[in-house]
DNA sequence: CGGCGTTTTGAGAGAGCTCAACATCGGTGG
DNA sequence: CCACCGATGTTGAGCTCTCTCAAAACGCCG
């Protein structure tokens, strides 16, 4: 999934910053510098309610892109701190905002980017309304399964775990299950959904 | 939440269309005409594998915008079908990106709602992540309470269920205890998140 | 060969879901 | 005015399913 192109022109305006695990990459109220993108590690965005405790909005990964939104405000909304050892970088709100101004089609590329992802997201919320482990699994492979409803795991089994939000022994046994049914085929690193049990 | 400012200028270019339960909108493949706002009633966005079934994508209402990425794209990547009779208002492609075009600030405002709603969806995606009813209340509280915590029930309890992803049931008995518990205040319509417990 | 992480399988418990009954409230019509 | 009705709000009991904790087999790499 290519969301890695509307930046195109201005890939060269970014700054790389290195954070360590627990460091702090901006605070809620602080003024928004523009947004960032997870180059390694992850990076948790959290709000503190007065008791000092605190809620995560989002954990970002690599390749996700954090702060969107405080390209139209002034100031963050959300603690931003590393939950890992990591390296962001820094589009600078000015540059993007001028881009976006200046060129239509960088405006464009960014906010194909930015309705794609809402789409995703949409997507996996609906994927986590459904309570059985086994419909879920269906689910995610009905949807995102190219060819004959047949996935290539990209990672291990566990990322697939995590994707899905169930544990890693849950989806081990659902898939087991499914295979001994007949209703997934599983060989070396592909699932192929077969028919419906 | 007012995502309802983007369109100012283009309101009037929407065409406002009248569904009954199970009439199709648009289908997989078919011609993007634009994207749509949901006035009234429920639409649901599905795809349907080889085998006739359907999963669901997602279940707009009224308020929603849906179909935002067919503006990038030649032709729709889903079906959309009213799950009851509905109202909806297309706002044609070509005239939104004229207008984008055209026009810098509405560009923006349409960015920064999608911005704005991808923050949220990832929010509402790691709330789903919390297993325990109770934490999931109290996240919600946490980042909802504007002032001291305090929300005001804008629907029903039953709609805040479903939005928590609870059943009505879970809800109504884990407000109760944890006001039992002295853990929040509830009284006509508001909840205040007190302590934690 | 000896770690280290993934993949499996086992057993147990907890928590939310489901089904069900009932209370409550507001609106409607006789 | 009151009976009726539908939707929300509330509580009870049982069950299922996943999570959690544990342990072992497997594969990969130094």
């Amino acid at each position: 999934m290519s969301e890695a192109d509307w930046f195109g022109t201005v890939r060269a305006a970014g700054v790389v910053r290195r954070l360590k695990a627990g460091e702090c990459l901006f605070r809620q109220g602080s003024r928004a510098l523009g947004l960032f993108e997870v180059l390694d590690g992850k990076v948790r965005l959290t709000r503190v309610d007065s008791s000092g405790r605190e809620a995560v909005l989002h954990v970002a990964g690599r390749g996700e892109t954090i702060a969107e939104a405080s390209l139209f405000a002034a100031s963050y909304h959300c603690d931003a701190i590393a939950s890992t050892d990591a390296n962001v970088r820094l589009y600078p709100k000015a540059t993007l905002l001028a881009e976006f101004e200046r060129n239509p089609k960088a405006a464009h590329a960014f906010m194909a980017m930015l309705a794609r992802q809402v789409m995703t997201l949409r997507t996996r919320l609906e994927q986590r309304s459904i309570h059985s482990a086994r419909e879920r699994v269906r689910h995610y492979l009905t949807l995102h399964g190219a060819d004959r409803r047949a996935i290539v795991l990209s990672g291990t089994l566990k990322e697939l775990a995590a994707e899905l939000g169930l544990t890693h022994e849950a989806l081990y046994r659902t898939l087991a299950r499914m295979q001994q049914d007949g209703a997934i085929d599983r060989r070396d690193g592909t699932i192929r959904l077969l028919r419906i049990l």
